[in-house]
DNA sequence: AGCACGCCGACT
DNA sequence: GTCGGCGTGCTC
């Protein structure tokens, strides 16, 4: 680890000297994606290179030149003068800004990734397209007219409050905690025409790509769409690629995207917004596994730019660093229209059962969807994602079964006839009778809610029935027409996953149905419960028509839950300060960071013992809390990859991050460096580690 | 990752 | 003899 890497860099010193002596030397960082030469190599040159810029250079015995990125101009060579090799040539199309090098320098160390991982984030993918006329994926859209809204009291209070921060240009951010309807978009925009007034740059990110095209709709309505470039990954590479030099060039001040808009190569950014900002889509699954909100903060940090952080659901790390004074809080509680809140009613499945009905609709449910067909308003059911693993729950309290030291739902592995935990690896017998209330068996669910569709067909022969999901919108074309004919009226009864509950605005809903809330409430993850307070709270925000109160049904055998009762009486601070007692006792996020090193191998025996060498090497080092190092366990399988994975969890004490991380590389260096076949990544508080 | 070097087996 | 297998080592 004490290569010439590891220094602190670039310093914000090296950045300054932006121009170098006609003859001189420059660090490069090369193109390719071994790990074995993620390194910065020396170069000479007899033109002036600035950070950031992209040349070609000969490497090792390949014949053609390879891309390379200036990380460090003006160096003293620390490589024997006469094995500098020269820089071939310089590529002018695009380059990396030199906050971006700042960043992706800063990404390495805390993510334990390559240069080049997070070079990749900040370029446009693939070759630049031959010149010719440029693609524009949203062409087509219609700008939606949009006039100015007036403000009420709590929206200008938090403008005001948000534009004081901009015009001291301090780098600030605000946690805007707004219930559905309280205006936060008109916020949204009217901060994003204060920047740009000021001839800065503003990005705008929701959760999904699937909302881009509606706040594009709007944002061109109010700043037009020559203005406003998209940034996501189900753009073609041609037209990221123009996006992508639309910012750069500086045409677009305003970026609207998912993720990885966050890196859009604005030069000036006065403003980043994250909608939804509790949203697990802000945490990237592959290589680097960022956290949104931490690279905007840290490109903010640059700029001296302000962060809004929007959400009527809040995530507990999120209101916890609000708290904490991180983030100035923004209170929006009253509804634009002032129609009330939906009314939520928790039903009790296990009663359900107990009086003969094996249906997935309770009784309540049914006459509730009876009642909205005959006012002819339309009905969404909300269906978790299939329960991929089974858990254990009783038939007398329904209470699902638990490690009493992680406190996350068992999962009932078949093969051993035992309950797992997939944080800690303990392994538990089944037990006969409830550990919980004494008194009832133990059951085994966790599937069957894909039979909903064709239940609610018997129910309602006479109703026109869809359903939505990833499984049957594969399509965008598909996507649109189902949404399309659910909000033409044409549809009585929309069946979906997570997807219609994010975001989008139907006018006529006047019942939404969850069918079965333990689901994801026994997810064996520690933000289970927060999700599930998240979803119950975001679906019931699609029902209410107009100006008329919407209804609720959410199915479940835990009725008595802290956060289902919270999120039925609509009161996120009750929510929270259970939630919060919870994470500090057993000893999660915010007050822990839950740390997965997962090692990659051809072969099993070699992929389990890197992580148990690696366990050992941690205890060693005597890193705090390194004690309690869970052992080695198995991760699922990858589709169609051979490689077997087996991963360390490990509870990290708030301000060991970077310790552990650095330990963490060292490690997975000692292994490249002794050529053993497994590479290690590094996931902190990942999602799911099943 | 690439690419070359190098040291063993079975082919015209 | 020599063509080619892929183990090992290095890249400013």
């Amino acid at each position: 680890m004490a290569g010439r890497n590891d220094r602190d860099l670039p310093q914000e010193r090296d950045l300054s000297a932006v121009e170098i002596k006609l003859m001189g030397y420059v660090d490069i960082v090369i193109d390719n994606k071994s790990r074995h030469t993620d390194e910065l190599y020396t170069y000479r040159t007899d033109r002036k290179l600035r950070v950031g810029q992209v040349v070609s250079v000969p490497f090792g015995k390949g014949k053609k030149n390879r891309r390379g990125f200036v990380f460090r101009v003006d160096v003293a060579p620390d490589y024997d003068p006469s094995k500098i090799r020269s820089i071939a040539d310089v590529i002018d199309e695009y380059a990396l800004t030199e906050e971006a090098v700042n960043t992706i320098a800063w990404m390495r160390q805390r993510y334990g990734i390559r240069y080049m991982d997070g070079i990749r984030c900040f370029i446009p993918g693939g070759k630049p397209p031959r010149p010719g006329r440029e693609k524009h994926p949203y062409a087509s859209v219609r700008p939606e007219p949009q006039n100015i809204e007036d403000l009420r009291g709590e929206q200008q209070e938090a403008l005001k409050r948000i534009y004081a921060a901009a015009d001291e240009k301090r780098q600030a951010s605000f946690l805007l905690h707004g219930v559905t309807g309280s205006g936060k978009t008109e916020v949204y925009m009217q901060a994003i025409a204060h920047v740009i007034a000021e001839g800065r740059g503003a990005i705008m990110l929701v959760p999904e790509i699937a909302l881009t095209k509606q706040i594009v709709e709007r944002f061109a309505g109010r700043f037009g769409m020559e203005n406003i470039a998209v940034l996501h990954s189900k753009l073609t590479v041609r037209e990221r690629y123009d996006e992508w030099m639309r910012v750069f060039r500086g045409e677009a001040k305003i970026v609207i995207g998912a993720r990885i808009g966050v890196f859009a190569p604005l030069r000036n950014i006065g403003l980043i917004i994250m909608d939804e900002e509790h949203e697990a889509t802000y945490k990237s699954d592959q290589t680097p596994k960022y956290e949104t909100v931490d690279i905007a903060a840290k490109r903010l940090m640059y700029h001296h730019g302000i962060m809004i952080l929007g959400s009527a659901t809040p995530s507990v790390v999120s209101y916890q660093r609000a708290r904490e004074g991180i983030y100035e809080l923004l209170i929006m509680k009253h509804r634009y229209n002032e129609v009330p809140l939906p009314s939520v009613e928790l039903v009790d499945m296990k009663k359900e059962i107990r009086s003969g009905n094996r249906t997935a609709f309770s009784d309540s449910l049914y006459r509730q969807m009876r009642k909205a067909l005959d006012e002819r308003s339309q009905i969404i059911l909300f269906l978790n994602r299939r329960g991929y693993s089974t858990y254990l729950s009783c038939s007398h309290c329904g209470e699902s079964l638990k490690c009493p030291e992680c406190g996350i739902t068992l999962v009932y592995h078949k093969r051993e006839n035992a309950a797992l935990c997939h944080y800690c690896g303990r392994k538990y017998p089944v037990p006969d009778i409830c550990p919980s209330c004494g008194e009832g068996e133990i059951r085994y669910l966790g599937t069957g809610t894909e039979i909903v569709e064709e239940e609610a067909h018997e129910l309602f022969p006479e109703s026109s029935i869809e359903r939505f999901d990833l499984d049957t919108a594969v399509s965008s074309r598909e996507i649109n027409r189902i949404l399309g004919s659910f909000s033409k009226g044409k549809t009585d009864i929309l069946i979906g996953t997570q997807l219609v509950a994010k975001g989008l605005d139907f006018r006529n809903v006047g019942l939404v149905g969850v069918i079965s809330a333990d689901v994801s409430l026994n997810i064996p993850d520690y933000r289970a419960t927060e999700r599930t307070f998240q979803l119950v709270t975001q679906v019931a925000g699609r029902s209410g028509r107009g100006d008329r109160q919407g209804k609720v049904v959410v199915q479940t055998l835990t009725p008595d839950n802290f956060a289902l009762r919270a999120a039925a009486a609509h009161d996120y601070h009750d929510f929270f300060n259970k939630e919060i007692a919870v994470r500090r006792m057993m000893d999660y996020p915010p007050f822990t960071d839950l740390i997965a090193a997962e090692f990659t191998s051809e072969d099993e025996e070699t992929a389990i013992k890197e992580a148990g060498r690696c366990r050992d090497y941690m205890i060693r080092a005597g890193l705090p809390g390194a004690e309690g190092i869970f052992l080695p366990q198995v991760s699922s399988a990858f589709k169609g990859n051979s490689a077997s994975r087996w991963h360390i969890l490990m509870k990290c004490p708030k301000g060991e991050r970077n310790k552990y991380i650095y330990y963490l590389r060292y490690f997975g260096e000692q292994m490249t460096r002794r050529r053993i076949a497994c590479s290690l990544t590094i996931d902190v508080n990942p999602y799911s580690t099943c």
